[in-house]
Order: C-alpha cells, then structure tokens, then sequence
DNA sequence: AATCAGTAACTCCTCGGATGACTTGCTGGA
DNA sequence: TCCAGCAAGTCATCCGAGGAGTTACTGATT
C-alpha cells in the first residue's frame, strides 16, 4: 500500500496545510498521478479513499473537489463504525451518550434561543401523532437533534448523531420488551421539555440523564436476555 | 462511483450481517471481483475504502481479511476528521471534550482498580523528568490516557483520544503563550491525581474540568491574538 | 439582440490484460 | 529433524482503451 496510502497521505497534506482550499479542484486523475508519479489507477484508489472521508468530491465528467471539511462531513464515519458494532460495544456507545447527552442538554439551554425553542416544542408536538414504533423512534431522533442543535455546536451535534444511529433501532426493541416504553419515552421528553422551557439546565441535563441511562437498561436486558442474538445485532426479522 | 460504492456497500453488509466474521478472509480479488459483477480495478478501490475504514485488512501476497471490528480501530477516523480542523472548528471540538472528559473521569475513578491507579501515578512521575514543552505535552497525553483508560470503556477512550490528538499540539502554543504553562498544568494533574487517589469523583470530574477550561481558555485565547494564522491550524514553524 | 439546440472538448468511469513483489507451504537434501 | 530453495497463490502497480457525464462554445432561429 505504500503508493496509494503515500498518495493519500500527500493530498491530505496539502488540504491540511491550506495549499488546497474548501471548493478547490485538484487536477484532472492523469496530470495528478504524473505529478505524484504514480499510476492513474493508484492514483484513483487514493482519491476513492480522500472522497469516502469526505476530503474529497468526485463529480463525474466534472472534476475532483475540495469539500467544504465541515464537521458534519468529516465526523459522518462515526456513524458507520458504530453501526459496525454489536453487543458489549453497542453498551460502551451507549454509555459514552450517557456521558455525553446530558452534558450536551445543559448546555442547549444555557445557549437556548426562540427559534430553537419552538423547533424542540415542535419536535415535542409530534408525538401526539405518532401511531407505530417507528413512528415514535422518528421522533425521538426529531427531538433530541433539535435539542442538541441548540447546543450550537456542530462538531458536538454530528458526534452524538453518530452515535444515536444505531441506537435508533434499539429503541426500537425497548418498545418491543416493554409494552409501556411508548408512554415511558414520552413522559422523559415532557420532563425535558418542561426543564428546557423553565430555562433549569441542571435539571434538564438530570432528565436527560435518566432518560438515556433507561435506554441503557432496555438495551441490557435486551442482551441479558438474548445473548446469542446479541451478537448479531441488529435482529434482521 | 455507483460501481464502488455498490460494492462497498454490499461487502460491508455482509459483515455487519455476520456473514463475515473477524479473522475471515475474503475471495482472492479477481474472484470477489467476478462474484461481485464488476472489473478487478473496482474492487481493489472497494477493498481500499473499507480498508481504509478498518472494516478490511490487505496483506500483500497473503489475502484480503475481515478485522478485529474493535472500536478503537473503527474509530481510528475521528482523528482523521479532528487533523483536517482549524480555528472556530478546533473550538468546537476542545468544547465537546470539556463536555465529555470530566465525566469520562468521573467515570474512571468510580472504576479505578489499583493496577489502573498506579498506571496514572506512573504516568504522573514522568512530570518530574520533562524538560522541553514536547516533552510536558506526552506527558500530558499519557497522564490523560492512563485516566481515561480507568473508565473501562474502549469506545469513549477512542473518541476522547480522537479528540485530543490533534489538541495535543494546541497544548504546545499554550506553553509558548504563556510563560509559567508547565507549572499549571503540573499543578492540575496534581489535583485531579488527589481526587482520584482520594476516591473522590465528584472532586475528580471537577479537577478535570478546570484543566480543560484551561486549554480553552489559551486556545481563544491564541485565536484572538492570530486570526489569520487560527484558520492555518497548526503554524507549521 | 436574446434565446436555445447542437456540438466539441474535457473529465471521470469502467474495463481487461500484463508484469512485478510478497507470502506461504511444499519439497528435497543435509 | 532442520533448513534452504522452489513453486503456487495473491496482492501491487502499471498501461491503454472505450464509455458516460459535464461544460462551454457555436451558430442558427426568433
């Protein structure tokens, strides 16, 4: 791999070093590959490799492109390792968003806004119409992205988007363990809203707390009690 | 790309799926390539993506294999993501480990094993022998480190170590900056130390925060004072 | 003069084949 | 039994060619 990983570690450099600019268009594959003085196919697997993190943009018959590097890009590879893992890692992810969500919540209301606020009340709001699961897994996503968002943060925001990912479809079984998680779900989202409103960080970061922390007990006793099926998560019927 | 990323897709699924398990190994290129229905150029681009990923591992003459899946390999691509950072970005990101790494300490000391324990008190004595500002900031890596290990959580150590990669060196410029660095941080590794060796976690996850604050605190600090050398994150001098 | 269809140049996409380099396991002799 | 050497298997790298999409110019039409 030294050619291609040689590439790659070039190219990257001259994006953290500032020669290449978010927006700018590096040079046609061949003119590249004989400046690096590879082939154009070694040349291709390094841009494939820059494109997959998200450093770079191949658009075809155009030209290859410098992105924005915002966070939300960059950090997208979270969500593809957390949904690479399973069982007693799935807890680790889980209790780091157990560390991190309340932490996050506080500060969404010390920065709260109008705007925001009525985007969580919102979020809040569609709970009443939810029918199925999936359904109420929508809009516990719906409603703490837009809490987090308030947090103003978008590093901070894409990490626990990551992490919620997969964790998505977990709740999906807690609804299914629990025949009350529905009623469970929405009465911790009305204590974290009433919190939110009334401006008490430390209490909506205490909210927050028990409501992922009972994510987190579904998702144990959901392993506890299939330990077989837990390594292989999630359950494809 | 809908060739590639077909396929990266579709080997990709096959581990999460458990068809592929770690240690197993992939068909020979042309072989994969043929089940696969594309040419052997696009397949060795797929295997480079996922390898890049640490979903995959290339070994010259021997075959294609499916890693460990551990998280700290998964999530070798934070750092990635935090080197490609600069200015109001690298903010973000020393925010969010202000967030998580009290807590994450926290955590630890309510987990500490004496083994652990003495890791963190070695890793302390190696204070006593730094000299230059490189040397305090490994220092203070392996200090962190060794902390963060306590809390027993893989995935929260990689991404807290993702994070602290690249703020490593920010650590540097805030000894430039300001003259008597050394001895601060010396004297908050010495406190959070205390609390840890005291079983005190509520005074740890303090100790803990005041230290990060501080290399926040140089950071905006080096910001304001540079703003246009902050968006060339890190001086390359 | 403004608009628009057509075309040509440019760039990436995909493929097939060939040679070199490395690993691994087998083989045969010491 | 041990080890050097050989051979098969596999990845690494390269080259060249035709296909497909994008972009910008050109020229005719309104």
């Amino acid at each position: 791999m030294a050619v291609t990983d040689d590439a790659v570690s070039r190219i990257r450099e001259l994006v953290i070093s500032g020669v290449l600019q978010p927006g700018d268009r590096l040079p046609q594959e061949s003119v590249l590959a004989e400046q690096l003085g590879i082939s154009r196919n070694s040349t291709r697997e390094a841009l494939r490799v820059l494109e997959q993190m998200r450093v770079l943009v191949v658009r075809h018959g155009s030209g290859t492109y410098v992105t924005s590097l915002e966070p939300s890009k960059l950090l997208e590879g979270i969500s593809f390792a957390v949904e690479m893992m399973r069982d007693h890692t799935l807890r680790e992810v889980l209790e780091v968003r157990q560390l991190l969500e309340p932490a996050a919540t506080r500060l969404a209301v010390q920065r709260m806004t109008p705007v925001k606020l009525s985007a969580i009340r919102e979020a809040y709001e569609l709970h009443g119409a939810q029918t199925t699961i999936e359904d109420l897994v929508h809009c516990d996503f719906v409603f703490h992205s837009a809490i987090i968002s308030a947090a103003d943060n978008e590093t901070l925001f894409s990490i626990l988007d990551g992490l919620s990912s997969k964790t998505v479809r977990l709740r999906i079984w807690g609804g299914i363990v629990s025949e009350n998680a529905v009623h469970l779900t929405i009465d911790h989202h009305h204590q974290i809203l009433k919190a939110i409103e009334a401006g008490d960080a430390h209490l909506a970061e205490a909210a927050s707390l028990v409501h992922v922390n009972n994510a987190r007990s579904w998702l144990d006793a959901y392993l506890e009690a299939h330990p077989v099926l837990g390594a292989q998560f999630p359950p494809s019927n």
